[in-house]
DNA sequence: ATCCTAGCTTAGACTCTGTCTAAACAAAGA
DNA sequence: TCTTTGTTTAGACAGAGTCTAAGCTAGGAT
């Protein structure tokens, strides 16, 4: 796994410095944040940082196969920069506290033939929902 | 497997006509219908039927636990009236098309003890994608 | 060095989806 | 009937994200 501006520069994309600090501030992170998440810690580093260059820059990072796009609750999507860890996520119903997980084996395998309708399935992706330690006392 | 205005009468709940056609055109569908689109056709059937008493109900119908609310691309929800089927879905990336499927197993058993990070993991839900044989052509 | 061009960034207007408000309406119970 | 509670409605509002038009780089050509 190598840091997430060295995974861009090998698209031949021009690193700017709007763009590294949003690939920075995504990557620092260990969370899942909004696009609005990310404007606003990254203008800590650069002020000036618009709103269209965050949402252009995600979205292009997506494009790329960099960065995924979680769009978990129909509210704001979230961004996360582990794209080339193969993983699904664990969500409480409670606090929304979501967690990176992994499973035994790739779930396109317990996808019946029958039931492919005769798609080509590519990836799968799994959201777990549950409580979190926090959340069960209540 | 019952209908849904059987199933939400069990709830004591008041089965006025808006709520009626609501439930029937999502019903009816075997699609994933989106709010916008069961208003449409909704007020096929009865004109005067209001946006905000669509969403309203939809959004009672999804709190009865009778029908599900699907974020799955960060456009608008979808929902779905077979609450009481436990399935998954499978999305063409080409067309949007959109399957149920059903799993040989419950996923929740896929997931390890050291994997939960101390959660009681509830239910979970499978986004598979790939090509409907459609857009395998392109 | 200067010019040119293509690509990048910006503010703000705009769209789309969904929620909220306040008033009118309908139904059940005393 | 009167009262009370729940339902529906139109339109205002809010949040998330996109688009536009203008200005601003940065590199390549001369
Ligand atoms: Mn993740
Ligand atoms: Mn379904
Ligand atoms: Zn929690
Ligand atoms: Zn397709």
């Amino acid at each position: 796994m190598s840091d997430l501006v060295t995974r861009l520069r090998r698209h031949n994309w021009r690193i700017t410095p709007q763009r590294r600090v949003i690939a920075e501030t995504l990557e620092g992170s260990h969370v899942h944040f909004t696009a609005e998440q990310i404007l606003e810690r990254a203008c800590a580093r650069m002020p000036e940082l618009s709103r269209a260059t965050v949402y252009n820059t995600l979205n292009e990072m997506v494009a790329l196969g960099e960065v995924l796009e979680l769009a978990l609750d129909g509210r704001s999507k979230r961004y996360d920069p582990n794209a080339d860890h193969e993983h699904h996520h664990l969500i409480c119903d409670g606090c929304g506290l979501m967690k990176d997980v992994h499973t035994v084996a790739d779930p396109v395998e317990w996808l019946p033939g029958d039931e492919r309708h005769g798609f080509t399935v590519a990836r799968s992706s799994i959201t777990f929902r549950g409580l979190c330690p926090d959340c069960q006392g209540a």
